[in-house]
DNA sequence: GTTCCGCATGAATCGATAG
DNA sequence: ACTATCGATTCATGCGGAA
């Protein structure tokens, strides 16, 4: 098989994405700016402006899209003046009137949450991963994010290796960890919408922690070898490197600079394997022959 | 201190609403039926009609909570048509425009979700947990729920016997479970909007898929003894022993006399503790000297 | 008293069948 | 065509009986 095609763009999404085919994306993943976070990237929406600024965007991504691909978006809404804001909602709502359907909500438990304490709530834990459909028959290879379970967890109480161990930790409902390799041939059942992953504090060069194991959870759940990935708001470049892991083609666009640059330096660093690259490698899949 | 009032009603809660004082309920704890469901209850509501429904009693709810109180609403949509239905999000809305505050939604991790496959979705493994406010100056006792944790979590790694494994599988976040008795002169730290509970499949006299400690760690973290707690959707009753055990006063109401009658009874044999009760209550807090 | 194993039980969802 | 009912699918949990 070839190697897969991975196309960072510089630009304004907004542009970038006419100029993509009709139906040419099998899979697009996000994770937009948040209302007032990152302002140096499109100017720091105003929570009250976010879903005006964004439904454009979300018709051309629907444009792109395949009809039987799948648009995950990663959001969650900030508080303002002690409530949850309520664009998130509002931006559902508005996409189905765009014609897109609200298939399913996944919950992202972020197992290390940012720190801090406030009189009036907790630490916040969990995002929204918002999945959009163009119709109801869509592709979806659930055998590709099987997870080992069963009664397992009470049967193994006793002898409990140190493998064993780690086993649990990755296991949580969704089977992020680093030692998936390790569980081929076991008992397996399907994962549920909840999924257990800690943020990435390594990566400090992007703002968001999105971390590189939820990706591809999604690319390995709807998408196949050869398919088409986008990122409309790349930022560093993870699901961009997803995507060329798990050998599937993809495309991002990020309107900064800075951006464009490092994630053009990653892929290189990617195509020619080094000692860090590889431990996060194994988080996905085992090492494969060429 | 005296005992706590526990005084369940049995009729519509659109009505027996209307019997409460203003401003007299310091928390309310309820889990609706939800659309389609519990056709012996309110009729089954459809999806569509969902909003309407609720809207009057969460006005009357808004007339009998005090200032300073807070509602907890434990909701999920069901799917319609291959997609999820958008009357929760637009209950949230609507009831913003009541006059509610929208401060705060909680994750409820269902560690066992019903079973099931489909080719285009997986087990539905969360609900929403709801925080309506009247002001943005509420009691919050966050002290009450805080969760044993630090280093210790790290250290449990390494010399992992079984009871600590099976402190881990309830910790998991927010410190529900059975071994809270054990956790005491641990350090502590406060938990986050993600609350890992089972639901209750098979409790020997009453059938609730809404866990006691589900109840009961909200009534900690919002009320203190004495204060007064309403469910107007009782049901098996679920709220009201939460309620009791922790000394708090309640109003339950439901309008199936089954369900009355069922409570009544199970009040009683909490009033005349039993082995069975007691296992129970140590999980929340130990046996308090009278 | 433990631990272990078998079993019933869910705020589910889809697709097919029937009215 | 649109709604109502039914069977098939699936797994974490806790109970009870057994070793």
């Amino acid at each position: 098989m070839n190697e897969p095609i991975i196309r960072p763009l510089l630009g304004d999404c907004r542009e970038v994405l006419r100029t993509l085919d009709d139906e040419s994306i099998d899979l697009i993943v996000t994770s937009p700016p948040y209302a007032d976070q990152r302002k140096n990237t499109y100017g720091g929406i105003h929570p009250d402006d976010y879903v005006a600024w964004f439904l454009p965007i979300a018709a051309e991504l629907q444009r792109v899209l395949k009809p039987t691909g799948t648009f995950i978006l990663n959001i969650k809404e900030r508080v303002v003046k002690g409530e949850r804001h309520t664009y998130v909602l509002e931006l559902i709502l508005a996409m189905r009137r765009q014609g897109w359907l609200w298939t399913e909500e996944f919950i992202w438990h972020k197992k290390n949450s940012y720190p801090g304490k406030w009189p009036n709530r907790f630490r916040d834990a969990w995002e929204r991963l918002l999945q959009f459909n163009k119709q109801r028959q869509f592709h979806m290879y659930q055998e590709a994010v099987m997870v080992p379970m069963g009664d397992w967890a009470r049967k193994r109480l006793k002898n409990l290796s140190d493998t064993d161990k780690i086993r649990d930790e990755s296991r949580a409902g969704s089977g992020f960890g680093k030692r998936v390799a390790n569980w081929v041939g076991r008992e397996k059942v399907y994962p549920t919408n909840v999924l257990h992953m800690a943020t990435e504090t390594r990566n400090r060069n992007h703002s968001a922690a999105f971390p590189e194991a939820l990706p591809a959870w999604f690319i390995k759940l709807f998408t196949q070898e050869g398919d088409w990935v986008l990122d409309p708001f790349m930022g560093s470049g993870t699901t961009l490197r997803a995507a060329y892991r798990l050998r599937r083609n993809a495309i991002g666009i990020d309107i900064m600079e800075t951006y464009y640059e490092q994630v053009k330096a990653s892929l290189k660093d990617l195509q020619t394997p080094q000692l860090s690259l590889f431990e996060a490698q194994e988080a996905y899949e085992p090492p494969r022959p060429e």
